[in-house]
DNA sequence: CTGTTAGCGCGTTCAG
DNA sequence: CTGAACGCGCTAACAG
């Protein structure tokens, strides 16, 4: 491997100017630059990144944490996307991510994982899937020692953004088509885990959608559960016009159990996952791109990095509904 | 943060004294070894990895390598296992690991990519989901730049161990099962893609069991997609008693496509993925175990690390039927 | 605009 | 058995 010592000795420069030219400092010559940067290319020279962050102290290497609770493939595939997408934004702006799930932090004190992080050299954190449960998470966000980018969770200050779509707007979109294509009444609304940032918001925009429609509404915590959908729609869908639940899940477990009380009932869902295409038939939901909002907090954090202030991020969302045809491959 | 003198200094040591307890060197008395200890524990001392590795330049940086190819579910799921599993294990071992797709380094040249990664510290990679095609990992491995642990792959070394599956035997029994189960006398096998290490030995075991059985047997290429395995299923199903696939995915392709025709055969699959559970009424399937073949791949790493020679890991797996109760939460 | 120098936090000889 | 001293590769003042 090269060292920058090389690169400083082939261009007849000292090391510092190297380094200099590397991040892009100003006062240095377009001429020196131009053999700096010839002596890099020749070398194929590539910065050693750890010793860059020992040094600079500064570094953007990021902690990705993730929620792994449920095993279900719906989980598999969001927490993918945000892997990918992050990943992806990362290499692009040229940061280091270190992937953490939840669970292998999960028993250790706020400043634990802080010391845990630091030891790693980490200074940014992007926060995918918390709940309000998670206390420690949010202490951890709130002393400030990172700069954060929260995934779905409204905590905004000098160093934390969130990143989301708008919940309640989406939920009343959603559950407004599928409701007003049937000509419904009175409708079962399965909204998530209390313990989840975004139910309260998709409750909201459900409420606003009742009132507006003056609709019977009937609303169960369905827990994001599909099991649980599926047991209160046993319950209580045969008394109502049509379902929605907030979530994909939720909702084909609200569409099974349909299916074998035999009777119909117009269902929405929320999130856009790919298990819809071999369940749902007809089901309208919400598609969110989570790659786009997993690359979408990459870049918000090096806003961060760059000296930022914490703000919102709205991302988009499509409604649609997933075919086979559309997932088979 | 402490660093290792505020630990020095509180147990009243030199550094390197601190640094020997902590690496578990000899010639340290008892003494000595429990006031810094003590002081570690007091201090919650947790050693900078970044300093440690440009100082030693011997530790236990992996990258995590991973293929994402089709945008499938199945991907999805088998892909986060093994993510889930690595990091885990990696927690365990006391090891870091970089999570990177290969569609990130896919443009880059062996040389560029062992470059980029030994900039960033790492010295060992394990590989998931590695095809025939990927030439330039091959040659990466091959140049034994890296410790190297790969699944799937038949490619051993002084350092590069092997983690997989008996898939001959694995593919031999499911098919088995499902074809005496049902008294068939004629099946047509879905093969995987060419570019497959597992696809040969597959097929391997399914010829053996054709002779074994004294069956037909038509081979057609499905490629791993589900799509083709419908198409194909729509073309040679009819004449078969039976239909074997090499994938999960592939399994439920033909079957719909049997739905379709409105004809039953047995079909089995291989994998044991969640999907299953939902469309795959009654199938027989390999089920593999891919977030303790991770963990294994990282035990395996970490073997090599300390100075083991390559070997071949196998790992277990088990013939069940999935069903939704199994799946739904 | 360029070069010198002092660390970043730790591992590792090598005398003592 | 212990500690002083050097260096890993790089950044960041600070001189010049």
């Amino acid at each position: 491997m090269n060292t920058i010592w090389d690169v400083a000795k082939k261009a007849g420069v000292a090391i510092s100017t190297v380094s200099k030219v590397l991040n892009n400092y100003p006062y240095v010559s377009e001429e020196t630059k131009r053999k700096v940067r010839e002596a890099i290319h020749e070398l194929n020279y590539i910065p050693n990144t750890i010793a860059a962050s020992l040094s600079s102290k500064q570094t953007a290497r990021t902690a990705l944490l993730l929620n792994l609770n449920a095993g279900t493939q719906v989980i598999d595939e969001i927490t993918l996307q945000y892997i990918h997408g992050a990943l992806n934004a990362a290499m692009e702006v040229n940061m280091e991510i270190i992937t953490i799930f939840l669970s292998m932090i999960k028993h250790m004190t706020p400043e634990e994982i802080t010391r845990y992080l630091q030891s790693q050299g980490i200074t940014g954190i992007i926060i995918c899937g918390m709940t309000k449960e998670d206390r420690y998470l949010r202490e951890l966000v709130e002393t400030g020692s990172f700069k954060s980018v929260l995934v779905d969770v409204p905590l905004i200050n000098d160093n934390t953004s969130t990143v989301w779509v708008d919940n309640a707007e989406a939920q009343y979109e959603v559950a407004k088509k599928t409701i007003t294509e049937n000509k419904c009444e009175s409708v079962l609304y399965l909204e998530g885990k209390d313990n989840g940032y975004v139910t309260d918001e998709r409750l909201k925009g459900m409420k606003r959608l009742a009132e507006e429609l003056n609709l019977k509404m009937l609303v169960r915590n369905g827990d994001f559960s599909e099991l649980k959908a599926r047991e209160l729609t046993f319950k209580y869908a045969k008394r109502k016009d049509a379902v929605v639940a907030a979530s994909d899940l939720m909702a084909i477990g609200a569409m099974n159990a349909l299916i074998e009380m035999d009777i119909f009932r117009p269902v929405c869902g929320f999130d856009g996952i790919t298990l819809m295409g071999y369940v749902g038939k007809q089901m309208n939901t919400v598609r969110q791109d989570f790659y786009n909002i997993a690359s979408t907090a990459v870049w918000e954090l090096k806003r961060l990095f760059e000296g930022g202030k914490g703000q919102n991020v709205y991302t988009k969302y499509e409604l649609v509904k997933l075919y086979y045809k559309d997932v088979i491959v």
